[in-house]
DNA sequence: TCTGGGGTCCTAGGACCC
DNA sequence: TCTGGGGTCCTAGGACCC
């Protein structure tokens, strides 16, 4: 009998792969990749795992522990991840024409069978290929619905018996995995669901199933029942082979050390919409909208401060200057004097595709303006692409020394981003 | 000294209108 | 002058994901 499955491709703590596939030397090392800013863990290898390494884990806590172990330490290097990602996916996209990639390392992929005792050795067919051909291990979960497919991957992952491979089809085995697993851990549930679900003595998966449903959408509301729906084997959570279009675009960090001073913070606010903006050509959209908002360090015993304002632009942009001059007006709104901040950032909403704008009034005398605007954006992407971001860039962002940049002090090279062997351009 | 960043979705409550 | 209900829209806050 033919029909169609949901196949669950997860890469194998996807970083460190990244840096093993261009570094052999740290096969069979511990490793760990640190979040930005060099701030907390964020991948580790099997070998980290089983030192004890945490998700999370503050990076400065374990410094001594990396030391003495011989832990190898990166810094995220996501020109390198991103690319690889790209890769990954044109792999998988060669096994089914319905690709929904999920993440920078999960892909969920449609696969229509007419024989379904071909669909294993598909599986295993997906696995040894991307291995082959981007030198990247995933694993493979296969099921009727998204939610159960995640959790056939960590079957996956956790069983050395499947090869890598989990298939949950029979109702059975179904019923019996959803029994051993904690409803924390069900795609979608999360932490403070879970908390509140066991309350009620619900804790795996199998309790949660077996509850009624308007009182599942009572408690988890519709999300909540859709996830318990998917559980049983009804999709609940649609295939997406088109991703809808972004609804925000944001950029922020937090710095390397705590700052005071108004003029600090507007340079560095300066960077971020300049970072922001280039996505937002990469991708072809305008801003309707900018936020930007302001925090103190939350870790620290400081007095504690944070806000956020808006401002609604005349017309729809994606040129710098503007977008930097809406984001320090509304920085200059909802600065204190008197904090150290850890972190200032800009999102911009209610993004319309580019052309599609509609002209105000006054633009219509300024026509040849706009234009203008747009070549001068596309020089300027033209050049940071060649020859790496920040080549070109905006005088607001300082041309001093940057107290607020992040630290990345174990940064791999750009092995798959072209000029990589040239030094950084100034 | 040192604790990520970038997204999405849902709900409750208030404002406003008829 | 007072009273009512229903609908829509917006926002803030909280939850989730990787």
């Amino acid at each position: 009998m033919g029909s169609s499955w949901i196949a669950m491709v997860d890469c194998n703590n996807f970083y460190v792969s990244c840096e093993r596939v261009f570094d052999p030397s740290l096969e069979g090392c511990p490793v760990v990749v640190l979040s930005n800013n060099d701030g907390c863990v964020i991948a580790r290898s099997e070998e980290a795992k089983t030192m004890g390494i945490g998700m999370g884990e503050p990076a400065f806590r374990r410094r001594k522990f990396f030391e003495s172990h011989g832990v190898r330490v990166f810094s995220s290097n996501y020109a390198l991840y991103g690319d690889m990602s790209a890769r990954v996916q044109q792999v998988l996209a060669r096994f089914s024409p319905e690709v929904e990639p999920y993440s920078i390392d999960e892909c969920f992929l449609l696969l229509r069978l007419k024989d379904d005792a071909a669909l294993s050795s598909l599986a295993k067919d997906i696995r040894k290929t991307v291995r082959r051909w981007t030198g990247i291990p995933v694993c493979v979960g296969l099921a009727r619905t998204k939610t159960l497919a995640k959790v056939a991957n960590r079957l996956a992952k956790k069983r050395a018996e499947g090869q890598g491979v989990w298939m949950l089809d029979r109702p059975e085995t179904i019923e019996q995995e959803l029994s051993r697993l904690e409803v924390g851990e069900v795609w979608g549930i999360g932490r403070k669901n879970a908390a509140r679900l066991a309350r009620y003595n619900v804790r795996t998966a199998l309790d949660l199933v077996r509850r009624p449903r308007d009182w599942v959408r009572r408690q988890l509301s519709i999300t909540g029942l859709h996830t318990a729906l998917e559980l049983q084997g009804i999709p609940a959570i649609a295939f997406q082979e088109h991703p809808p279009a972004a609804k925000s675009v944001t950029c922020s960090r937090s710095f390397g050390v705590r700052i005071g001073e108004a003029a600090a913070l507007e340079e560095a606010l300066c960077a971020y919409v300049q970072r922001a903006a280039e996505k937002l050509r990469g991708r072809r959209l305008e801003a309707g909208v900018v936020q930007v908002f302001l925090a103190t360090n939350r870790f620290v015993e400081e007095p504690q401060y944070s806000d956020s304002a808006v401002f609604s632009l005349p017309t729809p942009t994606a040129y710098t200057p503007l977008l930097q001059r809406a984001a320090l007006d509304l920085l200059r709104k909802i600065y204190r004097k008197g904090y150290l901040y850890q972190k200032v950032g800009v999102l911009f909403l209610e993004l319309i595709p580019r052309g599609q704008r509609q002209r105000s009034f006054a633009e219509y005398g300024h026509a040849s303006e706009v234009c203008r605007q747009e070549e001068l954006m596309r020089v300027l992407d033209g050049v940071n692409g060649r020859f790496g971001r920040g080549a070109l860039r905006f005088a607001g962002d300082g041309l001093g020394p940057k107290a607020w940049h992040m630290r990345q002090e174990h940064l791999s090279r750009r092995y798959t981003t072209r000029w990589a062997e040239l030094p950084v351009v100034r």
